[in-house]
This record gives structure tokens, sequence and C-alpha cells, in this order.
DNA sequence: CAAAACACGTTTCATTTGCAACGATAAAGC
DNA sequence: GCTTTATCGTTGCAAATGAAACGTGTTTTG
């Protein structure tokens, strides 16, 4: 097969090494072995944030989510939405401020999260287990690529 | 704020330590900073990941695709038919097996890699250097995570 | 105090997704 | 050799997603 003039030259480039690529994989590999924890509650993973952020916060707004676990507001609006439905949440109007809703566990929502929670406790510990020594240069490495700037 | 005998205790959770959400995070974010990259172009992701493989390969069919970069079939069936209308790819049948398709760059595709290709690995160096000697451990701890079995 | 600007949560709509069929070809089993 | 089984690529369809618009309430401004 003779090389052609239009054949324009290109660089060595390995999908496997390259760390968008390679980062897309691990966090759809460990999203999914997470959510076999919580997929059998009837939760999706929106949901899911949603009810952990319920779990070690008092009443929250929908915007407060929406900040903290980095979901859109349609998403949690929803999730929210379908939380109160399952009877795992309930949505108030906050009294000092008419556009905010708390949002709260209920009691059952509570005992479910109990449940879950140590289980997602428990996948952490084996992940850190795993990593052995190198969970620590990980975790710096994450924390700079969280924290640096947007590129260019 | 009286504790109901209702109130079932919950786990210290943290959702900013917790290892497959920063995971989920640091992907969404080199993903859409790369993007930036070929959006321009007018690619998708899948199309940007079907482009990148026929980059370094030769004609290739679907299932290859899907197998070495990790997209669906249909992903990748859409991809290549976009990117064919778009003159980028061609399809051509696989003379020694009916069922295949043999992907391949157009001329036009490849100049557009060549400058496409640049930039991300551009995007990567800058991403080493930021990492400096936590690379090692980054990558080392991402391999285990890659390559280990399904969790239970 | 009225009017403009803003913030919150929901909804709408077009697009993208993922799963399951489907038609067509090839390989295996009998 | 003929039937069954498996594989490939595409397509349909229901559900999820993301951006913008909307209604409601609050703050700011003049």
């Amino acid at each position: 097969m003779t090389r052609h003039e239009t054949d324009t030259p290109l660089p060595e480039f390995q999908l496997d090494d390259f760390l968008p690529y390679l980062m897309a994989e691990i966090a759809t590999k460990l999203s999914d072995e997470l959510a076999q924890g919580y997929r059998e509650a009837g939760l999706s993973m929106p949901q899911w944030r949603v009810m952990v952020h319920l779990s070690h916060a008092g009443p929250v707004s929908v915007r407060d989510i929406e900040r903290r676990v980095s979901l859109e507001r349609p998403k949690v609006s929803r999730a929210a939405a379908a939380l109160e439905q399952a009877g795992l949440v309930t949505k108030r109007p906050d009294p000092s401020d008419g556009r905010l809703i708390a949002l709260s566990l209920t009691p059952v929502g509570r005992e479910l999260m109990a449940k879950l929670l140590p289980r997602a406790i428990a996948y952490q510990s084996d992940l850190e287990t795993l990593l052995g020594r190198d969970l620590e240069g990980l975790r710096r490495g994450m924390d700079k690529l969280l924290t640096k700037k947007a590129a260019q």
C-alpha cells in the first residue's frame, strides 16, 4: 500500500494513555459498581446523590443541592419530586423565603440511608485497600485536577 | 430540636471525599475542557473517539471500535453515519466478511485530525506538567482501579 | 413605594442515551 | 447440506438529559 500525497501524517496518539479518557472509564466503572448498592432500592444516581446530601445536612433547598453535589437544577428538582413520591423525602416551603423549598429525609428515607451508606463506605474502604500506598498520590493528583482552573 | 425515637442514626459520609464521586467530577471536567478542542469542528464526543481510533488504525469495523474505545454499538454506528455524512469517514463493506463494515478516514478527515490531535496531546502535556511528581502515583492508582475485577 | 432586576424551582422541548428488537451474514452442530 | 446458533450493524422506542422559558417570590433601585 503506497503513500499518497494526500495522506496527511498524524501524530502518535494512544487513547488508552489519555487521561480524560481513562478518567471517564474509571468514573463509569466505579459509578456502575456503586450503583449496584442503591439501584436495588429503586434509586437513580441523581436521587442517590440527593439522598446522600440530605443525610448529612439539615433541611436544604434545591439550589443548595445543586451546588454541593453538582447536579443541574432540573435534575435535582426531578429527583426530589420522585423521592417525595416514594415517601423518602418531604418538601416544604421555606418559611423565611417563599422561593425556597426545604427538603428533608422522612424517617423511611433515613432508614434506607442507614442501610445504604454503610455499603458505600465499605466500598470506599475496599477501594482504598486496593490502592494501598498509591492512594495518597492518587488523591493528591485528583485534587490538583479538580482545583485547577479551566484550561487556556 | 429534640431527637425523636424514629431518628435513625446515620454514619458520617462526605461526598466530596468519595472516590466514585470525585472521579465523576474530574472526568466531566477534563472531558469538557478537552471537548473545547473538537467541539468547534462539529464533533460530538462519540464522534471524536471514533475519529481518534481511526487515526491510528487501518480500516476497522464498528465492533472493533466498540471494544477499543468503549462505546456501545449504537453510538458507534450513529457516530459513523454522521461522520460519513460530514465527509470525514468512508464506510465500505468488508470483502472477506459480509457482516463487517470497514471504516476509514477520508483525506479531509485525516486533515482534521492532523489539526485536532496535537491539541489533545498538548492538553495531556499540560495535565502532566500540572501533576508533576504525583503523575506516577495517579497513573498507578488509576491502573489498579481500571484493572480490578468488579466488586463482590 | 413602584418598577426593574434578580433568584428559585418547575416545566417544556429538542436532543441524546441505552436496550431490545430486527434483517442479514457467517459459523457450528447434526 | 441443512438447520440452528451466533455475530454484525442498524433502527425503534422509551427514558434521561440539558438549555431555555415560565411563574412566582424577593431584592434592589430610583
